[in-house]
DNA sequence: CATATCTCAGATATACTGATATTT
DNA sequence: CAAATATCAGTATATCTGAGATAT
């Protein structure tokens, strides 16, 4: 996925710069931009996981949020605030997920205008594949050991929280 | 940007289902979709004050790039390699760019092949103005404080260079 | 009638592949 | 001739807006 590694860190590099011409808030700038950094490092190392599966990372968190749901069956609104994903997003990853035979599409039972996701045998089947495959690559996490995954679930929590993500828990 | 805070951390109740199944390395899973998540509120909150700017995330880190260099000016390779993003997507922000009048194409003085990115007038005031922008909310992680950016940084520093972004420093 | 849920059409952003032209 | 640089065409994914259909 690098093309090469850079012989510095790109962060560090842009945080001398970013000070050296006075400019503020270098602490979060250099921060934020690693969040930025992260992610792209790791969307690309989950989705490499995941495409032999015919899956991505927003497809798969589809299939686990189904999984964890009592009947394994969700209403496409609940999906969408719970993943933070916009409503025609929703429609969108579910038509994919349906058209493979993962999930299907049921009427609400007593509301009328909702329509559940419901998991398929095949979509059990393969959400424990993925899951397999993503947990002994550790999320091409490789260089994150238990205490730093704690540590950066921690901070990141409060970042989350004064967003707005969530309230208190 | 959020619809409505959730009433309990997502994280924090994926990782209890998700260990309730017995499933491994919870501990790296949170920490994944923690980055996953936070790098979506980032993105959103980053894009929505640059939008007026005419700017989005990818393209102001190009303009910030080209300000840290000494002429202003960059091959659009050695774009692409220092922010990780593709050749193809390096030419399309550089179009974007230019037709904006925020940076002109010049020929490489010695190499034939090359093409420089060289910012204009107008380029620098732009990011002048977006910088001032995205400084005066804390790029909307304003629950972030400097220490916390500061372990926020440095754990994922970690996590990058396991995965191979830069060799030590 | 206002609100909620979902779908659809259209637009944008980004990325990747593969092909091509040019230069080293 | 092989490798590097940039561009272009085509495809895929994901996002958002705005409109519309159906139901509460």
């Amino acid at each position: 996925m690098p093309d090469a590694p850079l012989p510095f860190d790109p962060v560090a590099e842009a945080r001398r710069n970013w000070e050296a011409r006075g400019w503020p808030e270098g602490e979060v700038m250099a921060a934020v931009t690693s969040v930025m950094r992260a992610h792209q490092i790791l969307i690309a190392a989950v989705n490499r996981i995941l495409a032999p599966l015919d899956l991505t990372f927003a497809r798969y968190e589809v299939l686990v949020l189904l999984t964890f749901s009592r009947r394994g069956a969700l209403p496409l609104g609940r999906i969408g605030q719970r993943l933070q994903v916009h409503a025609a997003s929703v429609t969108n990853a579910i038509d994919r997920l349906e058209a493979d035979g993962l999930v299907r599409r049921l009427p609400h039972p007593t509301d009328g205008r909702a329509v559940l996701a419901e998991l398929t045998d095949a979509g059990r089947e393969r959400v424990t594949e993925a899951t397999q495959r993503l947990t002994s690559e550790r999320f091409g996490a490789a260089g994150l050991d238990d205490s730093a995954a704690q540590r950066l679930t921690s901070v990141l929590s409060d970042l989350r929280s004064g967003a707005g993500d969530f309230v208190a828990d």
